[in-house]
DNA sequence: GACACCGTGTTGGATATTCAACAAACAGTT
DNA sequence: AACTGTTTGTTGAATATCCAACACGGTGTC
């Protein structure tokens, strides 16, 4: 929201989540010290604590910057039909792929609220939006189990083959998600 | 020589003058406003004004930059054996290529004194000094045509074809330099 | 235990940058 | 000629960062 930053409280903010961003590709999280972010960012220590607590606060805003980009892509999931979100997923996971590194890190790193929890809010949130409001609990629980599913498939995409092309893997997860919101129209034709 | 530059001030100095450059690659330099340069920079305007007092002293600053990188591979020849000179000129080359646009709107672009004359300036020191001290005049001379030579050889290679590798040009100029010297070398034992 | 070493937070004064605003010069338009 | 839009230098107060220094806790070594 205060988009109003100053220049120089961006280019810090920035120059420190890229660095923590790329010594979490050349080592474990838990190893990383606010000293070594420092240094690799070219800012004073100091400094880095007017803006952050610690490396988990850092890590933190990083899902929050990740977070708030992904929202984007599923709000504008919203205002477009059928045909076309199969390209937004696309969209969505070109994004996904072009941090693997930082998504792998994100989801394997479990402080605090873990990060594959949020997004599960996030994606349920949007599902229960999309469906019919009449029916939330069975929205909430379907779409749960809609995203769960989606994260892992995505999770084994990103650490495992990517034989699959991010426009496969749109389909293959639109197809997924839609015989889901199917069948829950299916239970409540059926009441 | 003042090594000790705050951080903020090499951080300034640096992104202004890869704007700079960047535009350069885009643009003619007259073309090139100040604020341009560092809207790219994302820089506030009246900072570059306390390092820099237009877009030529920016300019000017580059040079500097880039005659003290070249007097370091210079210096280095005085102690170095014939056969490593060889070497020593294909990382000089490799340095130019790298920086190959950057040379070019050097070389093009004269405002004050010109580039060129500057490169010219510090090889024919190098040379002064690697020579006997005896004839100083002869090697002055001696040293402008072989540097001048060499300049246009290498603006030549800059600009038409590279066809030749940094090697293969490195040995035909340090055998082109050579030849001079030894000319020269000549010229004393005859006195 | 005593020791040295290293990372952590925190502080205060010095310094650099930002931002908004201004007058001035200039180029193009009507 | 008046108007519009743009770039240029310059200013002052607000803000952010730097830097050096400190006390503290942990870790390993003798």
């Amino acid at each position: 929201m205060p988009d109003k930053l100053d220049r120089r409280k961006k280019y810090t903010r920035m120059v420190l989540k890229d660095s923590l961003i790329q010594l979490m590709n050349e080592k474990t999280f838990s190893s990383i010290t606010v000293k070594e972010v420092c240094v690799l960012a070219d800012i004073n220590r100091s400094t880095f604590y007017t803006h952050f607590t610690d490396v988990h606060d850092l890590l933190y805003s990083i899902e929050e910057e990740i977070i708030e980009e992904m929202n984007k892509y599923l709000n504008a999931f919203h205002f477009i039909v059928e045909e076309e979100s199969i390209q937004m997923t696309e969209k969505l996971l070109v994004y996904i792929k072009e941090r693997k590194e930082i998504f792998e890190a994100l989801l394997e790193n479990n402080t605090g609220t873990s990060f594959e929890k949020r997004v599960m809010d996030i994606a349920r949130l949007f599902l229960i939006n999309k469906t019919d409001t009449a029916n939330i609990d069975a929205a909430s629980y379907l779409s749960t189990f809609i995203v769960s599913g989606a994260i892992h498939v995505i999770k084994d995409w990103l650490l495992i083959d990517q034989t699959q092309s991010p426009k496969q893997m749109a389909e293959l997860i639109s197809q997924f998600c839609n015989k889901g919101l199917g069948s829950m129209e299916n239970e409540k034709s059926r009441e």
